[in-house]
DNA sequence: CGAGACTATATCTATGTTGATATAGTCCTC
DNA sequence: GAGGACTATATCAACATAGATATAGTCTCG
């Protein structure tokens, strides 16, 4: 379960609020991890009776009142012991992108071309946004630069993959 | 929901049971997709209520009787339809390992080398069983090829973490 | 002072996903 | 012919995730 180690991993930064966390996965996180208030609120909650965490509540300093959550000894600890990567379960990688592309088959060479640029485009405009995205710090900017450069030999290989098409395409198909 | 788009693709080939669907997903496009019986039975059986697939019962060659699905001219049309992009939501991408790194401020820079050289080693392995995996055809290759490259590219990142951390513990550690 | 943006928490439903377990026939080998 | 490996389907419980919606106070700007 990486929702809770990476929710304390931030919350060893300094204390958060749900909202927060939110704002700071989606900043410093993107492409690695995030998720929805509705599963943030409820881990919090589950980190709390665990102990990994404790919940001051503060006046609203704007909105509604804020519940301040702030790691503890044993979630620093915990935090380590996964970070230390001995717990972990395999965790199954799924890769969208790459799954609707193994299938490219099936529609005819004109469309393919078409639909390999478009997902050059959308990873040239993925690349730049976390590139220009707020910078984090340590080795969450480190994870950052990761994510890239993923997206770039992503993106190197939807370019041979065109390349290749626009080959098949321009000579006369010789039917196997 | 790209599991019953992946199974659509992969009977797009040929019919197939359930059984070898889960076959075929790990032996070749493990790192992009794969799913558990639990998921792929029912799925198909709502592929089949959405007219996507249709379902013969053949007796056993070996073991019990086997329910052999069919892709439906709706469901290559749903394929294509998937394949070509005019589907599919954002779809939030995540990575364990990058996850997991990016909290590596957690641990003191003795164990952080460890932890960089065993995920190096992780990741060489993997690249290694999918090379010498059981080759696909088509787009299926590619994207196999494209998983590597992917994995490739982090194995660098590692590396060139390792490297930093490296310099960072052998030179006197100047506060700042 | 009213509109709209922002900060916040909370909850519901539906769906996706994992892991475990049960069942059972067939084939191979010793 | 007994045991073990393999083919196959099926289902359960638990947990993860997405997306939508409700509520409400505060701040800013005109």
């Amino acid at each position: 379960m990486s929702l809770s180690h990476v929710l304390l991993g931030l919350l060893s930064d300094q204390p958060r609020t749900g909202y927060e966390l939110e704002r700071v996965m989606r900043a410093e996180l993107d492409s690695i991890w995030r998720a929805e208030y509705s599963q943030i609120y409820p881990d919090l909650a589950r980190l709390r009776r665990s102990g990994f965490v404790f919940l001051r509540v503060l006046g609203p300093r704007r909105g509604p009142r804020r519940n301040v959550y702030r790691i503890t000894a044993a979630g620093r600890r915990e935090l380590r012991r996964w970070v230390a990567g001995r717990l972990e379960a395999p965790a199954a990688e799924k890769d969208p992108t790459l799954a609707r592309l193994a299938f490219l088959d099936a529609l005819d060479p004109l469309e393919r071309m078409e639909i390999l640029l478009a997902e050059e485009r959308r990873l040239s405009d993925r690349i730049t946004r976390l590139r220009t995205a707020s910078p984090a710090r340590g080795f969450r900017r480190e994870a950052r630069r990761g994510t890239v450069e993923k997206l770039e030999a992503t993106r190197r290989w939807v370019r041979s993959l065109g390349q290749q098409t626009a080959r098949s395409a321009s000579t006369p198909p010789k039917k196997k």
